[in-house]
DNA sequence: GCGTTGTCTGACAGCGCTGTCATATTGCTT
DNA sequence: AAGCAATATGACAGCGCTGTCAGACAACGC
């Protein structure tokens, strides 16, 4: 039995047209009269045919190949984020080559250039801090390759951009700290050259101003998004004499480092200070007392970023502006005063 | 400025041989004089020349991607694995395919079979609990499609295995307990479906037989490998009248959600009872008490089997038979009794 | 030197598709 | 009904490589 795939060629035949036409078919081109058009997918429906992705490559130039670039220390936040583009880019047919790329290292441009090169790929989506490097962006329009960015920080909110309401829920999450009759409240900033976590500062800042409540310059830390970040401005904290009574964390990790400094000296959470953090890994369920925190819909960001790219690369106007929702995870680690 | 791409041709050309002759340098095939192999070589270099896969895979029908294929809940596990994977695949030029399976998907098989046949992968590395599934693995004979295993449970040790010395280091780990006085060790075993893990309970077992310790039945408790099952073990345990001093846990899970248990209760850790994992995750080092832990080599698990894989297809043979060693993690959750 | 193995090398077709451009068909206009 | 633009379709070359098979060349024995 012979178990060859069909091709073009036999698809044609079958359809009666030529292979320019199923080609012009598959590929969405328009020019082809809805007779001919129904004609041509019955053919291919019932050939199961499929396209060799190979020859569409050789033969057009064009590959179906995008990147997902990461540099991101988290790999739960990269895992959930490649999930959703894997998914969507399966069913599309489209080739994921997931690839990471530390900006700490001097020539990661040239590296990434040598990666398109390489791979042939024609889009890509970038994730933070990535979606933030201007170096970046310009060298993808360099090559001509279109992008679509991840939590990019960036004051405009471009169309090829995927963001999630961080700043309202941040804004959220210190309402309702507030409204558990906190006022002296804290905050670990993220790290300063991840843009995208500035839109969390900007959350706490205007959910106290709001609450017309003091920012203490001394309650502001600026953190660098590890545990051990989180030790340290940890530390700081509760050596102030004033002291705050509920912390927010920029990311769980440090929310995590600030619970052990409290802990370790003596003091209880959340009877002492109440903590949040940022993300929802998988540690803040687990911790003692199980952290607060917010949680974004990373895998429905992945899914929307390979819309918006395979869309674009498709010429498709994309309008479904959505806008995945983060939400607030209530745990033990916050009480009321 | 012309930059196109060098081709075959142009190489061929310089070379002053055939474009077959050059094929089959790229190739490694054998029948080229060393002569004429080192002109070859040189004109490759000059021109920077890299060969088009997509005509590469056209014409030969055989194409340079392989497939990772997972499903496992843990994606710190995966993502490690993936990194070595990703690295060694870059630098052979082959492309992956990361693709997720369910076990619990009823018609799994077909899917990823689907898979093989529309990304014409050539080769597969399966992750765990896959690679115990002996369908999964006669179906991937049947397709003709080469594996690798990584930690696969089964008995007999393949060639086409990447295994570490899991059974070793918990060995020692329970030895080391041991070694702290302990005497009353619990165990609380892996997910039963995840043959691999059978190692970890062995280990347990060889170590207490060892030392001529005990092993009472109600120390064996059964865990499903998540939080909330820690959660139950930890609770049967702890209503022991005769209750262990230390307790070791499969997979580092299991372990934080028997610590939450115990310090709920109001024992302490490690003063009441010591604890072990397995695994390393991040939460580990997060969770108070710090955990004790064993930490794979996976980055160096993925490389391995990305190297294996990658040397059957290309019909070499691969004799480094090297196994990446696990380590002890020691932290504070094990204390001198 | 000649025939006889082997060992290298090259010519050429064709993998399955798309771009180009020419040709056929349709729909309008007058 | 003829004329013309607009639209739809097809013929064909060629993308860059590898498989097949035949031909060239070297090595060896007699």
């Amino acid at each position: 039995m012979k178990k060859k795939q069909s091709t073009i060629v036999d698809v044609a035949k079958k359809a009666g047209v030529s292979t320019k036409t199923v080609s012009r078919v598959i590929n969405n081109e328009n020019g082809v009269r809805a007779q001919t058009l129904k004609k041509v997918k019955l053919a291919i429906e019932q050939l199961n045919y499929r396209p060799n992705v190979f020859a569409q490559s050789l033969a057009g130039g064009r590959t179906r190949i995008i990147g997902l670039i990461y540099d991101n220390p988290n790999p739960v936040y990269i895992s959930h984020i490649m999930d959703g583009v894997l998914g969507y880019c399966y069913q599309k047919e489209y080739a994921v080559i997931i690839h990471p790329c530390s900006l700490a290292d001097k020539d990661y441009l040239s590296v990434m250039q040598q990666l398109i090169k390489k791979t042939r790929l024609t889009g890509m989506i970038l994730t933070p801090p990535l979606s933030d490097s201007r170096e970046f962006l310009n060298m993808l329009q360099q090559n001509e390759i279109p992008s679509v960015l991840i939590s990019p920080g960036g004051e405009k909110s471009r169309s090829d951009a995927v963001i999630t309401n961080e700043y309202e829920a941040t804004k959220e999450m210190i309402r309702y700290i507030i409204s558990k009759n906190h006022q002296k409240i804290a905050l670990i900033k993220g790290h300063p050259e991840h843009v995208a976590l500035l839109k969390r500062t900007q959350g706490y800042m205007d959910a106290m101003s709001e609450a017309k409540l003091e920012i203490k310059s001394e309650y502001v830390i600026q953190g660098y998004n590890s545990y051990e970040s989180g030790l340290e401005c940890g530390t700081q904290l509760i050596k102030l004499k004033d002291k705050p009574t509920a912390i927010f964390a920029a990311n769980d990790e440090m929310a995590s480092g600030v619970m052990k400094v409290i802990l370790d000296s003596g003091y209880e959470v959340p009877k002492d200070f109440s903590i949040a953090g940022f993300d929802d890994t998988p540690v803040s369920q687990m911790l003692n007392p199980p952290l607060s925190t917010i949680k974004q819909p990373l895998e429905a960001m992945g899914e929307l970023a390979a819309k918006k790219l395979i869309a674009e690369l498709e010429g498709l106007d994309f309008f479904e502006n959505q806008k995945p929702k983060s939400s607030l995870i209530i745990r033990e680690s916050i009480l009321e005063r």
